[in-house]
DNA sequence: CTCACATGAGACAGCGGTGTCTCAAGTTGG
DNA sequence: CCAACTTGAGACACCGCTGTCTCATGTGAG
């Protein structure tokens, strides 16, 4: 890994859990001397950006993978529930990596993320709303209302996950069982 | 309302938008001047501790309210439906009042409050065990993940409201039906 | 071996925020 | 009217972080 990687990498987790975290401490974090952290970022805004960058990337690589744009397209229940599921997962897998992204202000106000977040939540929209059309989703609720709060349960879990409260093998399932039917008894 | 008063309620709306403001910034949007704060306030933290203390409060009152260790004593199914109902109401009115509480480092570091949040957690969960116990809630996942997920869906909301996805007057009903029925088609 | 290159360590100036202090200007209550 | 109190404005020193620079060290390729 070169060292671009590793101190990307540390800032990243060092970040998720202190979002105020200094250069310093990332250099030291990641094992290199501060100057090389400059060497590397020429300022600390451009750190953040690189950051939100590859975590977009990731996440559009999710919508990939799970072949979103297809499965839209095709609008078959089945593929949507089955699209769902690979797109909850990943989520709950990069929970914590791209978690600095989704709330630290340096990364929300750029304007060049900004609008690419908003094309990938738009578009993941798509989904909710091809779930509606097809009877997965519930179609009583906004598109958009499904989006937050699948994104609400991803910041549940990882508060569940550092807290204990749940074991980390029972996270994907939770979190799919809890966005579809709730935690009302049947 | 008296100056502090005001110096907590312009912090606490600020901070809720941008965690990182100044004092002068405080000040400004408090429409005081720089000092005063410090008069009142004797640093930073001082603030921030004191907004803490107050969202708890809030928080204690709103259990109280929904006379929540009677009903978790009678345990009886409909007026654990009825608490919870008005337990939520009351989270979705003041989201984002105690937002800040909930996600600023200073608030969650410090010792006390991060006791005594933990203490109204766990007393809200025994509200959730309860409400298993009378089949209101599944009972096959984690009683303190339930309280996770309703965290979750009280940082969607405020999102959604924000993005302007959901309307102010719907907010409640959603929270309430996406945390029971979740957001799968019936 | 030698050169090119990346690194660690440290020094440095600049900047913005913090907390303290003073002083002049209201405001309130007796 | 007067005294006590509160405030706004500004000045100040202090501190930590940022970004730049230099220099010595180490390492790998040729």
């Amino acid at each position: 890994m070169s060292t671009r990687d590793t101190v990307l990498a540390a800032a990243q987790r060092l970040l998720t859990t202190d979002p105020t975290a200094s250069m310093a401490q990332i250099a030291t974090a990641a094992g290199v001397g501060r100057a090389t952290v400059h060497r590397h970022f020429a300022s600390r805004e451009d750190l953040l950006h690189e950051i939100g960058v590859r975590s977009l990337e990731r996440w559009a690589e999710s919508q990939r993978a799970a072949g979103l744009a297809e499965v839209v397209a095709a609008g078959d229940a089945d593929r949507i529930r089955a699209c769902l599921e690979v797109l909850i997962d990943a989520f709950v897998v990069d929970a914590d990596e791209i978690g600095i992204a989704l709330t630290d202000p340096t990364v929300l106000n750029a304007p060049d993320l900004r609008e690419r977040a908003d094309a990938l939540f738009t578009q993941e929209v798509t989904l909710y709303a091809a779930a509606q059309d097809a009877g997965v989703l519930r179609a009583d609720v906004p598109a958009r209302w499904l989006g937050h709060s699948l994104y609400g349960l991803l910041i549940a879990v990882r508060d569940a996950l550092v807290s204990g409260d749940i074991a980390r093998r029972d996270a994907e399932a939770l979190v799919r069982s809890t966005f579809l039917e709730g935690g009302a008894a049947r």
